[in-house]
DNA sequence: CGCTTGTTGGACTGTCAAGTCCAGTTCGCG
DNA sequence: CGCGAACTGGACTTGACAGTCCAACAAGCG
């Protein structure tokens, strides 16, 4: 798979615009019944195209797949954008939380996360897709380690905890939870996951009172 | 999809261990290339088998999806089983914990959960499905379920800690943390899911002495 | 206007996959 | 042994899908 787009050098706003309409509809599809149950068939009849369109716009279906991983991780963050931005308190962590949780609900919780989806089905598939899919989630991880590292500077965290980690267990609990919410259509896994991934936040906090003081040395067991 | 296997009333000895063979080599195509990318005729290759015999033993590949499933079920719970048995200390959870990032590792991530791969490719797709994996994460959870009773039985849980939530807390934690390891192709995401899972554990402690005082979350930071 | 390049429609090909069918073989049992 | 049921081999049908091809149409530009 090396999806090259072989799009041509130029292209005027008519094909600027038949080419995003292919993406989109392809992106909807595919997040619906995956790339696998989508057929560029379906991708031309539900964005009102032809088969030479396709291919015109398109080297071949990998090269719309990536094209698709490209829209729906901007869909995620234009989403999320508002959170994201003031993520820089727990408060702010909370409400962020909050939208995805109510995202999910309004849902019922199919399709899961846009991107996890296709993590999941393309990781063992194909290695450019799953390097694609890594740097998805890199981008949208970033957004958070910006937000938990402003909340180290101002003493909301503590100097030592490591917003990398803490972003990849938040990033980790979130996937969980949607997955599971997704199998069973309900939207409790994803917020006792989230909640959890807060709890595990707030265990870092750099607060004299709940931090230091209760580093106790019985390390159980 | 019904998937009901059409399965003949009686069965030689020579026809379960056919019937058996062409489910081992289901359930490892699938966990490698998924539902979608695993034929029948790919099936009926890596067993040694014929069309016949896959439509004589399988009403169709939804019905063999369907043992697969149960199978792969069987095989997580029997790798687990040790661990699984002796979960009723936040110990026992560490070395459960402990294995399954040892498992991730010597695989290098790949394939992921069996159980989730299939729950996400799955979930979308057909209803059936859907149930079945979910009743197979039930199962798998109802060991956690009853660890943590135990714990709690015995004091080392708070009597309002619930196990049933935190369980969906772990699972989400461990299933978001394998998608991850599986897509960055590292078993760190999975070792900070874990340990944010059992650092929520902890957090749940019943011990007079601990609870609210120590929070001594496992190895790192 | 006329050339070039971008754009579009849709018929067509080759391949592969699910599922069918039937003829032949083996097994269990009286 | 011999009969019926379980089992097996593989050719065959049908449909779907990725990708090709070419002829026609639009648009920018000198």
């Amino acid at each position: 798979m090396t999806a090259q787009t072989s799009r041509p050098r130029r292209l005027t706003d008519r094909g600027a615009a038949t080419r995003a309409r292919i993406i989109e509809a392809a992106a909807d599809l595919i997040y619906l019944r995956g790339v696998g149950g989508t057929s560029m068939d379906d991708v031309m009849h539900n964005s009102a195209t032809s088969k030479s369109q396709l291919y015109h716009y398109f080297a071949d279906k990998d090269a719309l797949v990536a094209e698709v991983i490209a829209l729906q991780t901007s869909r995620v963050l234009a989403a999320q954008e508002p959170y994201l931005r003031k993520l820089d308190t727990v408060a702010g962590l909370r409400r962020w939380a909050a939208a995805l949780i109510e995202t999910n609900r309004a849902t019922g919780g199919i399709g899961g996360c846009p991107i996890g989806s296709l993590a999941s089905e393309l990781a063992e598939q194909s290695d450019y897709a799953r390097t694609l899919v890594t740097a998805s989630f890199h981008t949208w991880e970033s957004h958070l380690v910006r937000g938990l590292e402003r909340m180290r500077d101002h003493g909301e965290l503590a100097p030592d905890a490591d917003p990398r980690d803490l972003t990849t267990a938040i990033m980790s609990a979130l996937q969980g939870g949607l997955l599971l919410a997704q199998t069973t259509r309900s939207t409790r896994p994803l917020e006792l996951a989230l909640d959890m991934a807060i709890g595990h936040v707030t265990q870092h906090q750099g607060h004299p009172v709940s931090r230091g003081a209760l580093q106790c040395s019985m390390t159980n067991e």
